[in-house]
DNA sequence: ATCATATTGTACCATACGGTACAGGCGGTC
DNA sequence: GACCGCCTGTACCGTATGGTACAATATGAT
């Protein structure tokens, strides 16, 4: 039998504390708390400490999303790769209850320590969703337009949802997106 | 002759340290220097401490949102006001380059601290310019939709911005809002 | 059972944090 | 010029911060 806590088991702990509190918020004792690691323990793992512990997050959900939505956005039907996008951002962010870490780190001058890895996972969402658009017969420009709504329509649902404590209003946006990318383009 | 700092003064001071670091990112330290101010003088303005300035902060924040956009959605003529909203937001948030405090509050622990008033922020923005669209000829639940999206839609705009580092997504998205909202509502 | 290695708890470090106390400086007013 | 009240700089407080050092413990392979 192995350890309770390996490397990979204890990053979507420290991930929630990064979610809750920002990066400038978790202190290493909220970590410690959340975890049940000590000191010891967490540097051992992340021996570049808390950037560390940021960086080893933020490529943990990037390879979420990446694995779930933009892989299958790219390479899958369009129509059965959407409506899984649908799905899944939708568990992710557990209906509106969950907030993104990447739009929460982009926010302040966090960002600038992850510049590269944000910034990355914006564009290869919408250029992953525009492609599938483009082989669902979308015009290239319409496509383009289209996809970077929806994904920032997504954040801006997120931080009103948390803003108004009211879920529902992230719902309410994935559904008005799902309606539209099913219709045609709009002249 | 007056004090070079007033009270209301240093508020649009304080205001950036926020906006560019977060709550917990915002220390003292950085407020005087960017202020000028020692901490004599921002204890004496501020008695309760970082929370009074985040408060004072948030308060002139809403107070120019109030009266630059959500008054005259209220009262005037409503493609006048609208007008003067796209005018007004492109302005406020420098095009996509400045990112919005509100929102950013919004997405950590900080909105615990200042729930009601981050609430009410976003709650009245959408009321009011759902009201304008009713006065402008559409039906109620589809104004209501429309003013949702719109308000998360700028949102989520400014953090795909900064998050991109490209002020151009602020641009494209208020573009077609505006352009969305000129049109009947779609069925 | 031995042993190297991986993991952990504890104590400690310098620094920065938010906040307080307070003595003086400065401006106006009489 | 004396006075008063607003303003400010400085020194200081206890605590928490991110990070390090290291001895002690567990673990797995032989």
């Amino acid at each position: 039998m192995r350890t309770l806590y390996e490397r990979d088991d204890v990053i979507p702990l420290i991930a929630e504390v990064f979610r809750e509190h920002g990066f400038e918020g978790s202190s290493l004792s909220r970590i410690t708390e959340s975890t049940g690691l000590g000191k010891g323990s967490l540097y051992h793992f992340f021996p570049g400490g808390k950037d560390e512990m940021a960086r080893a997050v933020l490529a943990h959900v990037d390879g979420w999303f990446e694995r779930e939505i933009y892989t299958p956005l790219r390479d899958a039907a369009p129509d059965g790769a959407i409506a899984q996008m649908w799905r899944g951002v939708d568990d992710y962010f557990r209906s509106g209850r969950r907030v993104c870490l990447v739009g929460a780190f982009a926010l302040d001058d966090t960002r600038d320590r992850f510049a590269a890895v944000i910034a990355s996972y914006f564009t290869r969402w919408i250029d992953a969703l525009r492609d599938a658009l483009v082989r669902g017969g979308w015009p290239a420009a319409q496509a383009a337009d289209a996809a970077e709504e929806v994904v920032a329509g997504i954040q801006g649902a997120l931080v009103l949802a948390r803003a108004t404590n009211d879920t529902a209003v992230f719902g309410r946006a994935l559904g008005r997106f799902q309606l539209r990318l099913q219709q045609r383009p709009p002249v």
